[in-house]
DNA sequence: TTGGAATGTCAACAAGGCTGACATAAACTT
DNA sequence: AAGTTTATGTCAGCCTTGTTGACATTCCAA
């Protein structure tokens, strides 16, 4: 499908990194780095009859205790119906708290308790675990590289409200 | 791998970036590229009523016409049943034939038909067409360091097959 | 000829997306 | 104050796509 000229590597990568064989590549990376990503907490996740979705719950609103549901349906990107689904079974099993809120008591706030911070460390452990092993593996430049092409990729309003995290949390 | 002194601080990123918020931060720029790398495929797919599941299949046995169901499990990483059904959908539909193998029959071999092609096509177009711009964005090096940590982070069986399939497409 | 491998099918089930309908609280209008 | 609108959260039901288990078929290979 693509042209003869991407052969071999380090011809000059700037000229070529952009054809459609460089870009497959890019595309298939991204397939099988995200199901690596995500297959050590899918592993806890399992023994817990618990899924991604969960984690995702858990670990944003580790991120920003107190935050509120709206405020994760959008970093979420589902349907509140979706999220509701995930955030009953967590606040049953006791992992998070739902407080009404004080100034506008339409709104929750969501905290974990102290076990569901013993199950987002014990997941996101295990997540730091690989990505700190392929970052060393990698080396520092790598690293600025990965970030930034990924930064990149965001749509543009996911691209700001992870800036905004990015800047809060540092 | 020498070090890399963007931040603000004079301690020297290699010694910085390890740390358990730059880890956090990879790990949510993962998961909001990722939502991005899928959203435009997803958008097209939606109109056939197709997912993802779909969509893999086509680019899977686009890069190698003539695989077999056994090689494209492996590849894709769930069970036969699973991906059957959805194989079954693209047969139907004109999109994939299955042919008998000559040498083995019990082997079906997987080839995209005309139709199949072209819709492998407008979705795998809109595809790079976003990663097109997030690597002219990022630049050379970035995109270089955006493959070594992907590389990385993969199950080691699969960064096997990720580099047979580059070594043999490029 | 028998065992095992590759494939396919049927059934049942679960996770986690979705939409629609609706309840409640707060804010806004009149 | 009353009624309307907006924001938020909940409940019910559907769909895709993953899972397991059971089982049939076909064919290669020892």
């Amino acid at each position: 499908m693509e042209s003869a000229l991407s052969s071999h590597h380090d011809k000059g990568q700037a000229l070529l990194y952009l054809t459609d064989e460089q870009l497959r590549q890019g595309i298939e990376a991204m397939f099988f780095a995200y199901r690596g990503f995500t297959a050590d907490p899918d592993r806890i996740l399992a023994q817990f009859s618990y899924g991604r979705a969960h984690h995702r719950a858990l670990h944003f609103i580790n991120g920003a205790p107190g935050t509120t549901v709206n405020n994760l349906l959008n970093i979420l990107g589902v349907t509140k119906q979706s999220l509701n689904r995930v955030l009953r079974s967590l606040i049953e099993d006791g992992l998070v708290e739902s407080h009404v809120g004080k100034k506008d008591r339409r709104k929750r706030h969501l905290f974990l308790t102290v076990e569901g911070v013993k199950l987002e460390q014990k997941l996101s452990n295990a997540q730091r675990l690989r990505m700190r092993s392929a970052f060393r593996t990698a080396g520092p430049e790598a690293v600025a590289g990965f970030r930034t092409v990924l930064e990149a990729m965001m749509d543009p309003k996911m691209r700001n409200t992870y800036s905004n995290m990015r800047d809060n949390g540092s």
